[in-house]
DNA sequence: TTGACATACCTAATCTGTCAAGGTATATTT
DNA sequence: AAATATACCTTGACAGATTAGGTATGTCAA
């Protein structure tokens, strides 16, 4: 498995958004949960990642707090918004329609 | 359904050359196939197919040949190349693995 | 105790593909 | 004669992803 980045593009946000749906995360640990679910073939790259989450939050379907790790860490962890939630089932219709489309072409 | 090319982003070309692979095609007709696939939810804009063109014939997945139509316009027909046929194949286990990891996410 | 590695955050510059908005020209339909 | 469909193409701007950096703490093995 090969998958660069630019397969995903524009799905990015809906993944993050569907690993926030389950609970709240923060930065290291999303990127973790993505490479699990992938069997370690896909990740994002650390900048896409915050870049992602910066823009998240400032559609404001994202929400953020610190929160201290019991070895002492402090992790930035984020929150599904309702607004995000809306937004995450429309990208999810679209990502539907997008697969149509594709396969339905092959 | 509201389409944008970027979510697809990444695989127009694939879209492109499984196209081909049928037969080979001209770009408005290309364009028309895909419409007519996605039941005229989904097109390319035409910057984004006479770009893609250029970029698979300069990577040696198509060639081109001019030919004339019985109404006289000239028609510039793409062809999928052996190598294409092989980064067509590539690109649709890419994708497929895509699919399973979004759809694995979620 | 020191060095390597994992954890945890972030940014700036660059690259790439798509889009908006233009352009040319011929054939067909009204 | 005008509108529409067919048919090709390019330039500049934009958005998202990558490359390549940066800071700092905790853990574990040699």
């Amino acid at each position: 498995m090969n998958l660069t980045g630019d397969l995903l593009r524009g799905h990015t946000d809906m993944i993050i958004m569907a690993v926030l749906r389950r609970n709240d995360s923060y930065g290291y640990a999303i990127n973790k949960t993505i490479q699990e679910f992938s069997d370690h073939a896909f990740s994002l790259t650390e900048a896409t990642l915050y870049t992602s989450f910066k823009r998240l939050e400032a559609r404001g379907y994202i929400t953020s707090y610190w929160q201290e790790s019991e070895s002492g860490k402090k992790r930035k962890y984020y929150a599904l918004t309702d607004k995000g939630s809306e937004a995450l089932k429309e990208q999810e219709k679209a990502w539907e329609d997008a697969k149509n489309i594709i396969d339905g072409l092959r």
